[in-house]
DNA sequence: TAATTGGAGTTGTCAGACGACAGTCGTCTG
DNA sequence: CAGACGACTGTCGTCTGACAACTCCAATTA
């Protein structure tokens, strides 16, 4: 059972995610079976498992309770929550609406100081950046920004299959190893460009959410900007009481 | 090396942030000791120390490759992560910064049905409301209502030594078996009402953060909105990458 | 010079053991 | 009979020691 360049334990948290989902793994009132038997079950060690349970936990899917056992902790997870990163396309698809993207302005232009320092490289490297808007029917719901280092992404990359999603772009290609996204929650002011984007009065408040998208060697590969419309989207996330035991 | 209550690993995650904050662990270029070192330095098993590492690399705190070893990603970590759920007190604390509690508004009374709908229980049962505003020096900085259900919490129980955080209040009792909160984060406007206690102009843009407190058994006990000025507050959230892998 | 090999250091995984904890059930006592 | 107490069992938490896989770098070799 030795496979290389994906951890074991992270291909146990998917099958036990799977088992999850299905059902075959849990008994009635979610308790899963105990990590002896887990172990035998996936046949690795009971360490891969609790390693394998330890990042379940941490995401709110399992709730382990020392000297009783394993649970599946049945929560509505099914809505747009934040602890997982998804594109605004397959965001809005979940909740049944259709998009649109208007037309990107698309510019290859060296960084300035404050992109450079959010994406670590130096200044004046080229950078693409790509704006658009993302529409509902005629309304305008969002306004995104990305910057992408030009050896990351090149114009040429945004090819028709480009719908507006450039972490989908990223997914598709699958050639770099992506992580996270470590992103800032922010109220911001409508400036005259943006309100003229999505069609507002400038000064009205927006939603700002600015990510930093990580790969697993540390690299930033896209800092974006996004601006939504307050009553869009509504976004939520499960936090972690600090210290359960 | 035996204590109660709490998990040694947890203890260990601690002393790691910490360590990491004050820089007494990081040798340059942000590489951390090995485990093995870790766990002579902390005189806990490398298990121990790996199940640590693994919750931090989870939040995105840490970095591990394999065959190199460890690195803190250096974000700027000052602003608290929403991941977590700890009161506004200790988050302040922790970036430094002194807060006191108004003059705090209590009452108990029927529950509206839009809160009994929030914490699962029938309409017009008795909840007890507390309504306080958070300030650093003359400046108030957030204004924060809690609604608990008499039967989880009596206005005699909110004795001396509370001092502004209902969550804190439940972790010092220790008595609930706390799992989680549901955050809602939102942009409102301010109110007459909510302005006049923030001293605002009604209509400046809030953000809001909605709470439902969770127990182990699945009760909420505790419905909060908590009004904050943009500026004095970073909220951001670590999103993983959504991928089968 | 360029490619290969080896070693040192690190994280990943394994195996087995024991302690701490929660829940159950039987026994004892009043 | 009711309640308190204590053993017992199953589970998670932690420890120990070992080896495998991986990365990096330097010494060796062609």
């Amino acid at each position: 059972m030795v496979r290389r360049s994906i951890s074991l334990a992270r291909q146990v948290v998917q099958e036990i995610l799977t088992g999850i989902e299905s059902g075959a793994l849990m008994r009635d009132s979610g308790l899963l079976p105990s990590e002896t038997e887990l172990s035998q079950r996936f046949d690795v060690s009971r360490a891969t498992i609790r390693d394998a349970l330890s990042q379940l936990e941490q995401r709110g899917v399992v709730l382990r309770r020392h000297g009783v056992g394993t649970f599946a902790s049945q929560l509505p997870r099914i809505d747009a929550g934040l602890e997982e990163l998804e594109s605004l396309e397959t965001l809005a698809q979940r909740i049944g609406l259709k998009t649109r993207m208007g037309v990107p302005v698309i510019e290859e232009r060296p960084a300035t100081s404050a992109e450079a320092n959010c994406l670590q490289i130096s200044a004046d490297l080229p950078v693409l950046s790509v704006a658009r808007v993302i529409m509902t029917g005629k309304q305008p719901i969002a306004f995104l920004v990305d910057i992408v280092p030009t050896t990351v992404l090149k114009r040429q990359d945004l090819d028709r299959t480009f719908r507006g999603s450039v972490l989908d772009l990223f997914i598709r290609r699958g050639d770099l190893p992506l992580s996270h996204s470590r992103t800032n929650i922010m109220i911001e002011s409508a400036s005259p460009f943006i309100a003229r984007q999505l069609k507002l009065e400038p000064g009205e408040p927006l939603h700002k959410l600015e990510a930093q998208l990580y790969t697993r060697d540390g690299r930033v590969i896209d800092y974006s900007q996004s601006y939504f419309i307050p009553g869009y989207f509504h976004f939520h996330v499960i936090r972690r009481v600090g210290k359960p035991n």
